[in-house]
DNA sequence: CTGAATTAAATTGTGCGCAATCTAATTGCG
DNA sequence: CGCAATTAGATTGCGCACAATTTAATTCAG
């Protein structure tokens, strides 16, 4: 029940984007990558992952539909050719900048309270956090 | 932020379900069909797709697999060709008896207080609730 | 009754999420 | 140095989510 609760609104979030993010024919995901690439332009693959919560099966396909339209640049590193260095380009800066009404309109459109929105937030980093798998990096 | 909350709580859940139903080799959205199913044994297709919000697309071939584990009965309705009624098989019936323990074993690994359960379930059904695309029924 | 709309499912195509496997570069132990 | 482990990322395969199209059955207007 509450699981199924969870699901329905982590799809009705998923399918406004879809909306909101048509314009500019972008998934979720990608929204995420782009968002993630703004905030550190030195991340490599394994970073963003990292970030995200995702793995390069899931990243390296969207990292290359990314870059075939010409929104991010991934280049080998040189100190570590196994190591991919991801970047903003020009285009994908200024397709970033036409999105900033986004989050605005996002939470315009989930209708929550203040307070909902931070109870809402609270218990899900709380969850999200608790239910992290610590096989992760064990830093024992 | 909050999206990307929600997002991760909800992929957690995806990941605790998928090893809690491992031994059944059922997803999580097989799951669901199975609990619709055992609840109401007369669902067609469209009726299920109701309850959990998913269309034919995502049905007919979840449907099918399941079918084709002998787990669920799929007949066209006789009244009515176009319809497809759904059913438990009595395989079905017994596999979804075995699973009686996973909402518990899942309510545990959460480790949300009763408190928290309350106000996460709260809050996710009036969202997804408050979200549902009115398209659907436009009951005017 | 007949042909146009409607309806229920199925199908097709795209992208995400993830497990498992593979490749290639690097590290490290002898 | 030389070769076995490790590491980063890519690839493959499967299932879900969803839009768009298709198929076939039913309904309805004339």
């Amino acid at each position: 029940m509450l699981c199924f609760a969870v699901y329905s609104v982590e799809r009705r979030f998923g399918q406004l984007y879809r909306e909101l993010l048509a314009p500019w024919k972008l998934s979720y995901t990608q929204y995420l990558a782009l968002i993630a690439l703004s905030n550190d332009d030195k991340l490599t693959v394994g970073g963003l992952g990292e970030l995200l919560g995702l793995d390069s099966g899931t990243l390296s396909p969207l990292l290359k539909r990314l870059e075939s339209r010409g929104l991010v640049a991934r280049t080998r590193a040189a100190h570590d050719e196994r190591v991919v260095q991801l970047g903003l380009t020009d285009a994908g800066r200024d397709l970033y900048a036409e999105l900033d009404d986004v989050p605005r309109c996002f939470g315009d459109r989930t209708g929550l309270s203040h307070e909902e929105y931070v109870q809402l937030l609270a218990l899900a980093k709380t969850l999200s956090a608790r239910m992290t798998t610590h096989k992760e990096k064990e830093t024992d």
